[in-house]
DNA sequence: CCTCTCTAAGCGAACGTTCGCCTTAAGAAT
DNA sequence: ATTCTTAAGGCGAACGTTCGCTTAGAGAGG
């Protein structure tokens, strides 16, 4: 095994005693110019680094992060998990730091013995939490047992329990009505998610919001609600395509790109074209959506953005004892507009 | 901040010196059963567990696997990355190890020194490489200096040198082959990678093995390179299909999915239909490819299982000093068969 | 000449473990 | 009665740091 260079060696190489070494590299040295100079001269001539053992040890900081996340199910991708994950680990070792990524676990019980373990132990000084839904059971864990920690999503639209960042999906979907609206759709349908997510819910609300901001009515045909995936998209769009002409819908937004890729392959088996003759948008800019046939109108989120700022924030806090202001911070999402929406000849007028 | 439970307190409590608390847990103890016992009491009780600092600076281990990976560029999706990590993730946590996840930096001198620093500084005890290509500069740096890892990949089709598992890509695309020539194809064009990948040309060896088990001459007029992009697979089909018709191919095999999609929509856009026309393939069944229009015929990894091997065998390297054998191991891949190849029928007889 | 202050650096202790050797007492063997 | 063996557990040291207090020596002030 290797056996790494250690502040005694540097010591005894510099004439003096390794504690002055450590002094002089956490910059509390009170130490005479000359001497702190030779030190350094050693210190890069062996090549030395603290050891990350002692130094934790001593310190008790472990300067990790610990994070885990719901693993996809195998016929689906995550499309944002590379980047959010790269985002989160150029902030961290810019300071120092670096993620402790350790196995999601369905059972919540064993999920909050894991981040307590993880925690106790010193493996981690926080964790980042993300994809919050109402019923987490780990925030009020962590809050209670004073575990550090900053969430990207929130447990309701007015919380501020905890410091998170999250995307205002309503926002987006705002966005995506009034585009819709611009080009003329009178008659808009949402594929939503089931009332029990909080995300879905958010967009959701953007919907109505797009509603409102237009003088149109809520109409609750027009409403499908089932998982984000690609069958409850198609099954939900066949139905809407079933619908009386009077009510039957020229647009469709989405809650999720997958929901839009099935609701484009319904309006192609009848016969329509998605795009010119029914509108649709997904969410998520997932890096298909672009090569879709026609590429998919969609809402992309910042997610470098929110991975940085989440890891600094978090870091800033562990390191001053307080968070820097605003605690929690909503994020708008961006329009990508695509030939999903465009094309469309509205009937009269 | 929360003050976790010590060997000294434990041993105070059981009324034992902590030394000896610390040769139960490790069962190292020469102990009177009731003793064990009494003491294995306390620490439930208590809810004690082991430090991790501590046990990490005196046992000069520190039980992390450290890893990363060149993020994929955001118009890409990286299908495989989900399920990898969390295959290693399960089995690192099972073996009482986590996984330290760090950047990805494109200038190779500082990656080579963050491997160091990190092993150096006793922050890790080895790597897992991933996407190994022939010019990895990390494989040989990783072997001079000692540092234990295992690799996803290998740097030519007979190398030894380290311990790696790799997905057979030959193997593969031969299987993909014979499935093709099975159904009567004899015209069979392949889009290939650029020369320097040797990922690529492993799974072009396929390709020649499978014309020659089905004894067909190669044609350089069916072999098109280029990257693994949309795009390019789109160019290359729409080349291919205006070749002259003796020897235009009637199936197309791509290298990846992305390249399978393009094939897709230029087939497409000439107003012909994939599987039915020009059969189709791609590789790494990406979540997507059971959802395209048609249904994509791909070759799926057994990513899991893989993940999940490299980890076992790099902890019981660290544990015994010894690799088991075989320390390189090619697992076949599978192929999935959807649409795309299905529905052709050849010209005559 | 004596005290005081300041600078530059040393020193002991501590963080929480694990490791190897030592001690004690009891019983067995001589 | 003396020595030997064994079981049960104690003890000091070490892993590589950082922290806070002490000290030696020089120069200033009275």
């Amino acid at each position: 095994m290797f056996k790494s260079v250690t502040l005694k060696e540097v010591a005894a190489e510099a004439g003096v005693s390794y504690q002055t070494v450590s002094k002089v590299i956490n910059n509390k040295a009170n130490v005479s110019p000359e001497t702190e100079k030779r030190i350094w001269q050693v210190i890069a001539d062996l090549n030395y680094t603290p050891n990350y053992r002692g130094r934790s040890l001593r310190r008790q900081r472990s300067n990790t992060i610990g994070y885990t996340w719901e693993p996809s199910p195998p016929e689906q991708t995550n499309p944002i998990l590379d980047s959010f994950l790269h985002s989160m680990f150029r902030a961290a070792e810019e300071k120092g730091y670096y993620m402790l990524c350790f196995p999601f676990h369905a059972d919540d019980a064993r999920m909050l013995q894991v981040y307590q373990q993880l925690y106790n132990t010193g493996r981690v000084d926080g964790f980042i939490l993300s994809r919050l839904n109402y019923d987490e059971s780990s925030v009020p864990y962590l809050l209670e047992n004073k575990i550090p920690f900053v969430g990207f999503g929130r447990l309701d639209d007015h919380d501020q329990s905890f410091p998170y960042m999250d995307v205002d999906g309503g926002n987006g979907i705002a966005q995506a009505m009034d585009h819709l609206v611009s080009l003329g759709h009178r008659k808009i349908a949402a594929l939503a998610w089931p009332e029990n997510s909080r995300v879905g819910n958010n967009r959701l609300e953007g919907y109505f919001t797009g509603l409102a901001t237009a003088g149109l009515r809520r109409n609750p045909n027009l409403i499908m609600r089932g998982e984000g995936t690609l069958e409850v998209g198609f099954e939900a769009t066949s139905h809407l395509l079933n619908l009386p002409e009077e009510i039957r819908p020229t647009a469709i937004v989405c809650m999720n790109d997958m929901m839009a890729i099935g609701a484009m392959q319904a309006i192609r088996s009848v016969g329509l074209q998605p795009g010119r003759d029914i509108g649709v948008t997904g969410f998520d800019d997932s890096p298909t959506a672009r090569y879709l046939n026609p590429p998919l109108t969609s809402i992309s989120q910042p997610i470098p953005t929110i991975g940085e700022n989440l890891m600094k924030r978090l870091i800033d806090y562990l390191e001053t004892g307080t968070y820097q202001e605003p605690r929690c911070e909503l994020i708008a999402p961006k329009l990508e507009i695509r030939e999903s929406t465009m094309g469309y000849v509205p009937a009269k007028g």
